[in-house]
DNA sequence: CCATATATATACGTTTTAGATATACTCGTA
DNA sequence: TACGAGTATATCTAAAACGTATATATATGG
């Protein structure tokens, strides 16, 4: 017995009655009579007592109706939960960001939720080594990032480029804009959980083709901690510019670079080994609808 | 999409292979490939992430995955209990008697019970009227009474004839056997819920027959009472031999008839216009294995 | 009591679709 | 690069679901 048979069951049982069942199913009255007829022979027993004109349920056609009407209920539900999720409606969109991209994160999600508010969001934080092998693992459905990651198992689109800023203490008196030479003698403080992090190895490339290195005096693992030993006057570092927006920046100072070209590059990134669902869609479009920046040739994976 | 491709996608998840889940399922590969995609494209949406060779669940494959099972799991349960109610291993028989039949019942119970013990049992007690309104309105699939009920719409079947005894006060001197003659003065107790009720008919019947009316003291509705007013003295009743052998009869003396031909004629009868349900089936089978009264024709209704 | 209306069952032909076979493709591996 | 394991595609076959026509059964009205 599959589910056809048991919705024509229960529709008869409904409308008492063949005849009106098969109008209701949009479908002749014999082959209905015949499924019946089909279901009983494989249950082997009666599941209605007809008696004339009269079509009344046996013992076993009763329950059958019971527990058959609330199985059919349950599995439609599920279908349509399947729908659901597999149009991204529905489910948990996990989303991974290194410290300097999470600032662009509020806002997407505040627009996914009034999009789809059956959404559920996970953000992870971590550098770009734990959200690559995150991806790998399958933890998360997307992760932004300072740079594209350098291995071709990989999607990405690169969002908007944006400017890094030096920030320092407020009372201290320097030029603005500033030159990267300027920072020579400053006190540095770095933020990574391992050297290899790329935003860390932006800022020391840049440092290096101007020919020296940054007089680093403390390396944190978190930018509010990098952020409140500035506001302490400790030392300076180097950003990009809205992720300071988000901090509360009393105490902070902001000053841009004259002659650097180093600048955020933050990109989003996904797996090629995999699927992917329709919600990470959903919330890439978010970004591709502002920046124009991709062709959707690169999103829309071969099915 | 039905519980076949269902129980498809679920083992191809659980085999985490198309071929090996094609073996399982005694089918080839193609086609089950075949109908993993249909699925897809009526859910419209992947269900599984085809890299390669590893098979792995998407979102709305997972959540597919795990309803789907308890969903699938829930049907066959529902169908192996209509099976079984179907085939009469469990249900609720109700079976309906009057007071002087309700003798047969508790034997046949205990072997019913020990045949199927899954299976409940309801007894209604009840005049012949009742009881046949009972059969009417289906609230009984049996009755058990005296005397066959005169109207067609029923089956009936004929148990061991009886005879009928008299049962007097222990310290009466009566002759044993005695003649139905002797009885003229005796004061009478007699139990009914209507005049009409049959066994009141056979016994006012017989008397008729001997040319005089019983001297009727007391009518009641109930047996026990009839013997308890016995036991206190009051008079005399007339009652099938094993009605008494089940009620404690201390006090009660128990005599045979002379010339009397009455007979307790035990019927069990049940509707023509039901299919009767298999454990009913069951239940008279007890009967027909022991007494051989009647050709199984009669039982086997036309389907 | 027969005629009619209403409903279910049977017979048979048509269409749909699940499944089989043969084969091509894809990817990892030796 | 060739091979092996697994999956997808193409085409055919067979089963079964459905429709049409019609027979049968049962309640209702004249």
């Amino acid at each position: 017995m599959d589910l056809r048979q048991l919705n024509y069951f229960i529709t008869i049982v409904e409308e008492k009655q063949i005849t009106k069942a098969a109008k209701r199913l949009h479908m002749a009255q014999p082959p209905l009579s015949n499924q019946l007829k089909v279901m009983e022979t494989e249950l082997n027993c009666k599941l209605l007592d007809r008696n004339g004109r009269a079509l009344e349920l046996t013992e076993p056609g009763k329950i059958l109706y019971e527990k058959g009407k609330a199985l059919l209920a349950n599995f439609e539900d599920t279908i349509s939960e399947i729908k659901e999720i597999g149009e991204g409606l529905k489910g948990v969109l996990s989303i991974g960001a290194d410290q300097t991209c999470l600032s662009y994160l509020p806002e997407k999600i505040k627009l996914m939720h009034e999009r789809y508010p059956n959404l559920c969001f996970k953000i992870i934080e971590g550098d770009s080594f734990f959200l690559k092998k995150s991806l790998i693992n399958k933890e998360i459905d997307l992760a932004i990032l300072q740079q594209p990651i350098e291995n071709d198992n990989f999607f990405s689109i690169g969002l908007d480029l944006e400017e890094f800023v030096l920030a320092t203490p407020v009372q201290w008196k320097l030029p603005n804009p500033i030159q990267i030479e300027d920072l020579k003698d400053l006190p540095f403080l770095s933020f990574y959980r391992h050297r290899s992090c790329s935003t860390f190895r932006i800022i020391i490339d840049e440092f290096k083709r101007h020919g020296f290195e940054p007089n680093i005096i403390c390396e944190c693992i978190d930018i509010a901690m990098v952020i409140s030993l500035i506001n302490e006057g400790l030392g300076v570092t180097i950003l990009p510019k809205t992720s300071l927006d988000k901090c509360s920046n009393q105490g902070i100072q902001i000053i841009s670079f004259k002659n650097c070209n180093i600048q955020s590059n933050a990109t989003i990134v996904w797996s090629k080994d995999r699927y992917l669902a329709k919600h990470a869609m959903n919330f890439l479009e978010l970004f591709t609808e502002e920046t124009h920046l991709l062709t959707m040739g690169t999103i829309c994976q071969s099915q």
